[in-house]
DNA sequence: TGACTGTTTTGGATCGTTCCAACAAGCTCG
DNA sequence: CGAGCTTGTTGGAACGATCCAAAACAGTCA
């Protein structure tokens, strides 16, 4: 079943011109008279040809190759689905493609597709490491000149460019509006405990906590998998302590999912029985009953910025190292049991 | 930063021996001597060599890239999302990378894409088209001796492969189930009427009511986009009717989700008030509450099905066109409310 | 020793493109 | 009229791998 292959060759000599002739009209240069650009065009069109990046981009110097790879460490977390849909809309409409491969947490799968991707010659790196991810992971495409970008997670200790979202200030806020509602004992809920986002996180619920006057109380922060059935399990054993909270503030917006199961499985209602805030603001949280009230990252458009700073930084050639963080804002809704101010669009 | 590349001729000097000789070790080919190979691999170890492979397929016959392209319509739907992991599972563990792309049901955008990943020279494309896709598009592809295997939705008249489920007998058997439950007015909720899946769940109702004696009614067919807010809004409008049902199968989970938060805004519980029965089984369809009652179509599996299929058809060479259903089964949870039998894993 | 194996190794040629220096053709201008 | 300039076009040499036919090597045997 193998075609022949059409070359420029091929259409040089249906169009009469030189190779060389083609190549120019493909890279769209204005030295081609129009005429001869308009039969090279046909020729194309008539055999049928599709331009061979690959052959391009050996040539080419350095490897401009069009391609950016994203990693993410689960695909089926709706938050990392809608930002790899953000960076896809960057990464495309500039004219590249994009790898996606997720690694489901494994850093042995992570530094197969990672090596794959590199032999593919990506132009970049998007990456959002799995837990437990070694920085150093990435030094030797650093070297190489192909820029990393790390997303949602950051590497500590690496000097790897990187969007993260402000993640204390966000927590902060959330706790504040807790306070403000009257809610005295606030837990925090879910996370694992070995990662950067839990700390900075947590460094929000204790400075917010603290602020307020209530002081630190660790049995109120219960870590989980960030996952609906971890959150469920969280909220259950905060509820079995001493003094059981009143209100929560989750991990992110699956732990808060769960949290509500879990309520609900005891027959408290959230929002009207304790109160629960969550974090990320997946499509989810605005269509759920309760409607959740959460921390919105918008993860598509975190998902645009972190393109938007890998194509930068491809386009500059060089790795400079920048840190981009994220606003973000509270989003009032049902959960937490706060009167509904303005519609939500 | 343009580091030099390191190539074959580098580590061949390195290691003392000819291009040839390293292009044989790189293959894994029996022929090289075993202290020649380690001398070669040390060397390649020493330099950091990365193997280009854009450099290796344009020299090898045909388009082998190792690249399996993957276009899905909604990445931000969870069923999707689960279907590209299941394919990234298997084509990955068979050595090749995913181009993953989404379409976000965009015609323009998928052609785009698809032009982009020819061009890339996948060896291989697995595509959930988008709505209003034309067969034809993926003609060329065909005739290069690219095999395309359609996932989720087929297309009429194509002679493209296929993997979908079984949706007529998945969507029968749950209206069987309700029947069984007593129900008597069991709605259909949710899908675009100009999409192939809607028809095939639509027979698959239409069949199993008309088997059970109540005839055909047109009004209790309520189209939506098959979303969350979708399925809120066909639920209202089935229940403001006449003769409101007391039961209804979705389109799909996110439908019925939709459905059950639509339910509980009218203060009707979702499994005592009304019976709702979804279709995909998506993750949170387990650990919702109630826990949804779906047909199960398990993503992952059918990615995995159509990955080994498409890989199938690039080892054998040939485009030959097979269609695979896969099958589908009830899992009784709770939205329903049916009591519950075994446990649910 | 020399012919005859079988095992390893090797120098081109090649894939489809881009880059570069050179060239042809049509101008203007002193 | 020829030098200089602009505008289009062109042949060959890359890029980094693989493939192939042939060569080098090591043993075996008459």
């Amino acid at each position: 079943m193998g075609r022949p292959r059409v070359t420029v060759i091929d259409i040089a000599q249906a169009a009469g011109v030189s190779k060389s002739t083609v190549s120019l009209v493909l890279q769209g240069s204005p030295l081609v008279k129009g005429t001869t650009r308009a039969k090279v065009l046909e020729a194309m069109n008539e055999l049928g040809y599709v331009y061979n990046r690959g052959a391009a981009n050996l040539r080419q110097t350095g490897s401009k190759s069009g391609i950016v790879g994203v990693v993410v460490n689960d695909l089926t977390n709706g938050f990392f689905a809608e930002l790899a849909v953000g960076v896809d809309m960057v990464v495309q409409s500039a004219g590249f493609v994009q790898f996606l491969s997720n690694t489901g947490e494994s850093i042995d799968r992570q530094r197969e597709v990672v090596a794959s991707m590199r032999e593919h010659g990506i132009s970049g790196l998007l990456v959002s490491p799995a837990r437990g991810t070694d920085p150093s992971d990435f030094a030797p495409l650093v070297e190489a000149g192909i820029p990393v970008v790390v997303v949602v997670r950051s590497l500590p200790g690496g000097k790897l460019s990187s969007v993260v979202a402000d993640n204390p200030s966000g927590v902060a806020g959330a706790v504040r509006h807790l306070v403000s509602l009257g809610h005295r004992r606030i837990a925090f809920l879910g996370g694992f405990p070995d990662t950067a986002v839990f700390h900075e996180r947590l460094s929000g619920y204790r400075s917010a906590v603290t602020a307020a006057g209530f002081g630190f109380d660790e049995a109120l922060v219960v870590p989980s998998p960030p996952s609906r059935a971890g959150g469920a399990d969280a909220v259950a054993r905060a509820l079995a302590a001493d003094a059981p909270p009143t209100a929560a503030v989750c991990f992110n917006d699956a732990t808060a999912f769960g949290a509500c199961d879990g309520l609900r499985s005891r027959r408290l209602e959230p929002g009207r029985d304790f109160a629960v805030v969550g974090f990320d603001d997946v499509i989810e949280a605005r269509t759920a009953v309760p409607a959740l009230t959460t921390v919105s990252v918008d993860p598509q458009a975190m998902g645009r910025r972190a393109g938007q700073l890998l194509l930068k930084q491809i386009a500059a050639g060089g790795v400079s190292s920048e840190a981009v963080m994220t606003s973000v804002r509270l989003v009032v809704r049902e959960s937490c049991g706060a009167p509904r101010l303005a519609a939500d669009v």
